[in-house]
Parts: structure tokens; C-alpha cells; sequence
DNA sequence: CTTTTTTTGTACCGTATCGCAAACTATTTA
DNA sequence: TAAATAGTTTGCGATACGGTACAAAAAAAG
């Protein structure tokens, strides 16, 4: 990807794009997020962005490449919050607090209610008949379960679990309560109660 | 609920209906469920069901509440596999190794891959800008930890658990690995490895 | 046979949908 | 200033959408 976008050492020749490709994008997220794939139309996305169908068009391509790219910005952020706190120097069972901590702190983000994680919440509702979609779903998880995984090797590695622990499976098990949180926030839970489960999710997969 | 689609005692005047509404509601079901509810247009709903647009209509209401009833059915179907056994005598860690496998048994049904569960998976994405959706994904949520609760209580009354062990915690633990188990299937993650995972949850929650 | 009642089939309404092409405008380089 | 480049506006075209009006069809009741 190369950055002109700040460095205009080389000017482009032509009219001036008005509008901040980046900005464009989060907003276009921040609808599909609230709506969903289906129920999003491109009107919502030119409003939401403030660009005209052609820009949108030139701009991202159509609605599904939109999608995508949305739900990779998505990614982006996420990774961007959770994974210092798996590599950050405490232990293991703070370190699940702080990470669950960080993804409820993304979950229950934006100005008009929870919305949970927008790939778990809005892309399997498509993924069945939709191939690609379904397989960046997959790719997705097996991402979180990745992440997780190495934490709980590392913890292993420094003796916080016993010998026998299967890290493997620790971290599906962890990324399974990150599911749950993203259903249940998006279903109107509260923050405290997901906490609160959270919390217990941490304690039991600290001690296993 | 009068049941007079059988009790023809009195014999109802007028054409008699083409069609089975248990049937069509059966098969309006699996159009959703695969779909999702924007996706699936009233087109698809008539060819699945083979009744047309007016019949549905005057059936089953529109669209919505075509899809709120489809989840009810899902619900009930779900429910009569699951509560049977949760209520059956059989130690704890068995009791949810069965639990989780007849979830997957649902789960990975139909003749086009597996679909994962209908409300979670389909009523996410319009639960955010749908409050009666959101509604009755909070409800279906709350009844599938209650469920989980009450074996967990038992157990706890049984011994099974220690004294100090939280039965309603250990409920919403469990259905987190169900949740899990919902999103994964869609994804297209093999049962087996679902397997796997539900029952190191099982024997993990069983020995809390 | 006639009337009454209920369902079905067809056709349609107004609107919204996605994607795009042509014309227009603005800005930079030569 | 002229040419080149690129974003914007307008609006189209074809289709799909949810929902409904209306009359024909089918069965029971009178």
C-alpha cells in the first residue's frame, strides 16, 4: 500500500479528491456495522460517507468489496487493541482480564447502543451462502484462536500452567467466551454482567 | 392454540387450503435460516414454501413475522433435542458431552453445509437496528444459560460440584462454548474439531 | 342449484435496489 | 493558455422489493 495520501512530496496531477479515503472507510464500517451486509444499501453508504454512488464506486469498488474492506479496517483496529495486551509482561490471568477488558471496550463502542464484533455479528448471517465471506469469517476466528493460543504456550513455557495444559485447546476455549461477548453485548446484555463472566472465564482458563 | 388441522370434526367451509402450514412454516424456516432474514426475499419464501405471495401473507403475516415464527419453530425444535437431556440421569460431564453433541447434531443439518444455529447466527446482523429482534435474541439467550443452569444447580445438589462452585456462572460458561459451536459451524470448521472442542469444555466446566 | 365462505392465482403498485455511463467541473502540468 | 487528469453530478436502465386488489376456483351450507 503505498501512503500518498500525507506525503505529497509528488502532487497528483487533476482535481483534488474531497473527501479522506480513510475517514470514507470507517464511516462505511460504522454502517455496515450497525446494519449488517443485506441491510445496508449504497444510499446508507453515501450518506454515511457523504460520497456520491460514482465516488463510492471508484473509490472501493461495489458493495461487497465495501464490505470487506470494511470488516479488514475492523480487523485492524481490533488486532491493534488486543494484541499488546497478550504480549504485555503479567500474568496470565490479568492478561485475559485485559483482553477481554479491551474487547468489550470495542463491543459496546459507537453512540447508539452495542454492537458487538462486526465480523461475528453481521458477516454469518451471509457466510452460508456466501463462500467468501464465509471464509474470511473462518479466517477470522482461527485468528483470534491463534492469538490466544501463543499466549497460553507462553504461559506454559514460563510455568503458569501445568505440563499436561494443552495450549492449543486453551485458546479456542478463550476465544470461545469472545464469541459469547459479542452475541451477548449485541443482544443488549450489560457491560457488568459480561464483565462478570468474562472475569470467571479468565479465572477458570488460568487454573486449568 | 385450537388444534383443528386434524380435529375435522367440523368440516371448514370454503376451498380447501393447498398446503400444510406446519410444513411451510418448516420450509420458510430453512429459507431464513440459510439466508438470513434480509437476504431472503418474499420470492423465496413463496417458491420454498410453493404457496404465492398472498397466501403466505394471509398465513403467516409479512415477512418479520414470517422470520419470528420461523425462529420460534427453530426454538421449539431445538429445545425438544436439548432438554431431554439435561434432564436425564447421567453424571454431569456425560450430561454435557451429549448436550454439545446433539447442539452440533442441529447445527451441521441440511443438505447445503452446515448453517449453525438460526438465531444466533442470522438474528445478530438485524439485531442492532431491529429492537424486537434484539428482544428475542436476548430472550433466546437468557433460555439456553437458564437451561444450562438448572443442570448445573443439580449437580451442585448432587455433589457433583464443590459446595462453593456457582451454578448460574457455569451455566452462561456453557452456553459460551454453544455460542462458540454456533459461529464456528457457519464458519465451515469440521465437526470434528468442534467435537474437540466441546468436550475439553465439558471436562473443564464438570471439574470447576 | 344457489348462496356463502375461504383460498388461490394473476397482475399490479409504488418504491428501492445496484451498478454504471455520459457530461460536467476543478485542478495540475506542459 | 492548452492538455491532461481526476472527482462530481445527473440520471438512467433493468430489476427486485414488500405488499395488495381483484376475480376465479373450490368446497360446504341452505
Amino acid at each position: 500500500m503505498q501512503d500518498d495520501t500525507k506525503l505529497k512530496t509528488t502532487k497528483r496531477r487533476g482535481r483534488p479528491r474531497s473527501y479522506d479515503p480513510e475517514q470514507a472507510l470507517q464511516q462505511a464500517m460504522d454502517s455496515c456495522w450497525s446494519g449488517g451486509y443485506s441491510a445496508t444499501s449504497l444510499d446508507d453508504l453515501s450518506t454515511a460517507t457523504g460520497m456520491n454512488r460514482p465516488s463510492l464506486y471508484a473509490a472501493f469498488g461495489n458493495k461487497r468489496s465495501i464490505y470487506l474492506q470494511a470488516m479488514d479496517k475492523f480487523g485492524m483496529h481490533m488486532a491493534g487493541q488486543l494484541e499488546p495486551v497478550l504480549t504485555a509482561d503479567q500474568p496470565l490471568e490479568a492478561a485475559l482480564r485485559a483482553f477481554y477488558g479491551r474487547v468489550l471496550n470495542v463491543y459496546f463502542s459507537g453512540d447508539d447502543g452495542p454492537r458487538g464484533c462486526m465480523v461475528m455479528c453481521t458477516a454469518t448471517s451471509e457466510a452460508h451462502a456466501d463462500p467468501q465471506i464465509r471464509q474470511y469469517l473462518d479466517r477470522t476466528l482461527q485468528r483470534i484462536d491463534a492469538m490466544l493460543t501463543s499466549r497460553f504456550e507462553r504461559a506454559l513455557a514460563d510455568g503458569e500452567l501445568p505440563p499436561d495444559a494443552d495450549p492449543t485447546m486453551l485458546g479456542k476455549l478463550a476465544a470461545t467466551t469472545m464469541h459469547s461477548l459479542a452475541l451477548r453485548s449485541r443482544a443488549g446484555q450489560s457491560r457488568a454482567s459480561l464483565k462478570r463472566l468474562s472475569d470467571a472465564s479468565a479465572r477458570m482458563l488460568a487454573r486449568a
